[in-house]
RNA sequence: GGCCCAUUGGUGAAGCGGUCUAACACAUAGCCCUCUCAAGGCUACAUUCAUGGGUUCAAACCCCAUAUGGGUCACCA
């Protein structure tokens, strides 16, 4: 078989050969051990969570080591595209402040010497590559049509045979040139078609970053490399592109494990280096008793939208991630309040190999602890913020007010414990509305919460006339509740209360909860002292009249 | 069904042959602290590491089998 002819027979118009291709993309100049590595997404809607997970570490080794992070679009199946997909990528990870060294950055534009990082843009050079695979004879066009296949299939079915094309199923591995000739001057549709030099029942060891060397038989399957379009199948293109973009590291689901033999024998049969590879496990979900793949069409908390509009800052979703994929993060946070995630070294053996739960809860908590440690002015901005985008109300209101806002959010955060109230932007509003005349309504005030607080009245009332003053410092408001406590029969100590319950109408408690609901409409506030300090003497006032009144 | 991966509590996990009646964190519960919460402190929560067998003086850790869960077997990625 003259292979050559055979190659211009399938691919007239490629007038390049590989080494046209080896030149112009050459080896990165880079420091030793720099590792690039990508994210390749295809555009099929918005970028899923296990996805951001996968590309987060992919960036961060390659943060780690000085080396690149890539995005390329892996668009070659039109039939699953979705209409603005690229931009939606995108705008996903630029809205999660995820910025990438070279790739796609607009749906037109690249930045970096390496591209195009579009795929349906490099048809031409999967072709070359194609082409001559044909010319060493490793690979032929296959003109079986679908239903071929199906029968094929079916005879393995019945046989229980192994389903593919391969060994003697690999029928078109044997036309001669001149019946080739002849279906394509007829005009019939090809694929190209690896001629496999494997041998099933050989094995072959291949090497993942986390789970090891495992085992598998050799490929033997005539896996189509480019279908009858021109446009190369996700195997090929991985052989092609990484090669040529000269990535190092191949992070990715662990849904691609069993095709690890295929791309390996791909890089045997070109002699290209073969990158290390690191298959991720997925992130599940449990739903009722059975355990699942997190779902983009089930699970909300897939979608990064569903954190943007919970307003759960970007940098807890990464601390999260960091904790579920290096399981020595969490220790270290502890050693590291600053908690800046580029001064972590992140180590492939302390990944788990087993898919584990997403963990919302978790997530919530170290949002919590996050926010916890921002300056007051920090929370400020970014409620501001998320409330522009998600809450135009309570926008409108914070943003009329930022010192007294940054006042009421900086209530017992400035100490070594902070409170935790916050775990997400979403969550602020709740907590301090009633500090806005625009949001306290006075009708929303209930007692029945409230133990012995049927003389709400005469506690308030009293409070007004006698002991309140604004002036005072901590100890002597506290002191003065007390006070009025004693006077109306409450137990101004907890402990006294405790002691003898029947000698007492109540306790300082009760007091300090009427004061609270009528100021605040709710049983749980922080601080009522510093509360009261913000709210200033004349609404509080008003708030009690209106009450009382 | 073939091939491959995984299996420690409600969850994430540490552990890599003896110090394991199994670290740590989340969740849950109780107590303390306390003006209510949040937080914090203390305590409880796997006598056991999917099951069975083996190797060993010794196994969660090594080996084998079984079970369960997952992935994959497309002109999808």
């Amino acid at each position: 078989m003259d292979y050559q002819k055979l190659a211009d027979l399938m691919f007239p118009h490629i007038d390049k050969d590989i080494d046209y291709y080896e030149k112009l993309y050459p080896e990165r100049n880079l420091p030793e051990g720099a590792i690039v590595t990508r994210f390749s997404p295809s555009p099929t809607g918005f970028v899923h969570m296990g996805s951001l997970r996968t590309a987060f570490i992919a960036k961060k080794i390659s943060i780690d080591t000085n080396g690149v992070f890539y995005l390329r679009i892996e668009d070659t199946d039109d039939k699953r595209s979705v209409e603005n997909g690229i931009q939606g990528i995108i705008d996903d990870f630029k809205n999660f402040d995820f910025p990438i060294d070279e790739g796609r950055i607009s749906e037109t534009e690249d930045i970096g010497n390496y591209g195009p990082y579009l795929q349906s843009e490099r048809a031409a050079i999967y072709q070359t590559y194609a082409k001559h695979l044909v010319k060493e004879g490793l690979a032929y066009p296959c003109f079986m049509t679908e239903k071929d296949l199906e029968e094929i299939r079916h005879v393995q079915e019945s046989k229980k045979e192994r389903i593919g094309i391969y060994g003697r199923y690999a029928k078109s591995r044997n036309l001669s040139l001149k019946e080739i000739e002849q279906k394509i001057k007829n005009g019939e549709v090809f694929v190209t078609r690896l001629k496999s030099p494997g041998n099933f029942n050989k094995k072959i060891e291949c090497v993942d970053l986390v789970k090891g060397t495992i085992e598998f038989p050799e490929n033997d399957m005539d896996v189509i490399l480019l279908k009858s379009d021109g446009i190369p199948t996700y195997h090929f293109a991985h052989l092609v592109d990484d090669h040529l973009m000269r990535t190092t590291h191949i992070l990715r689901g662990e849904e691609w494990l069993s095709s690890f033999p295929i791309h390996k024998q791909l890089f045997e049969i070109f002699n290209f280096k073969l990158p290390k590879y690191c298959h991720v496990a997925l992130i599940n979900k449990k739903d009722g008793n059975s355990i699942r793949k997190l779902s983009k069409r089930k699970d909300p908390e897939s979608a990064l939208s569903y954190y943007h509009e919970k307003g759960i800052p970007v940098k807890a979703v990464y601390l999260y991630l960091m904790t579920t994929a290096n399981s020595n993060f969490e220790g270290w946070l502890e050693q590291n309040p600053s908690g800046n995630i580029d001064d972590f070294k992140f180590d492939f053996k302390k990944m788990s190999s087993s898919g584990s739960l997403f963990d919302l809860e978790k997530l919530l908590n170290i949002s919590k602890n996050y926010i916890s440690r921002l300056k007051a002015l920090d929370v400020y901005n970014n409620v501001l913020n998320w409330a522009q985008k998600y809450d135009n109300d309570f926008y409108q209101i914070i943003a009329k007010y930022p010192e007294y806002t940054t006042a009421i959010l900086n209530i017992e955060r400035e100490q070594p414990k902070p409170r935790k109230d916050f775990a997400c932007w979403a969550d602020i509003k709740e907590h301090i509305f009633y500090m806005y005349d625009e949001l306290y309504d006075y009708n929303k005030v209930d007692f029945t919460s409230v133990n012995n607080a049927d003389n709400y009245r005469e506690v308030i009332n009293l409070y007004i006339d006698k002991y309140f003053e604004e002036t005072d410092d901590k100890e002597t408001w506290f002191r003065k509740i007390k006070e009025l406590a004693t006077e109306l029969g409450y137990a101004p100590e907890m402990k006294l209360y405790k002691e003898n319950p029947e000698k007492y109408i109540g306790n300082v408690a009760d007091i300090s909860n009427i004061l609270r609901v009528a100021l605040t409409t709710k049983t749980t506030t922080p601080d009522l002292y510093e509360i009261m300090k913000l709210l200033r003497k004349d609404r509080i006032k008003a708030r009690f009249i209106k009450i009382c009144g």
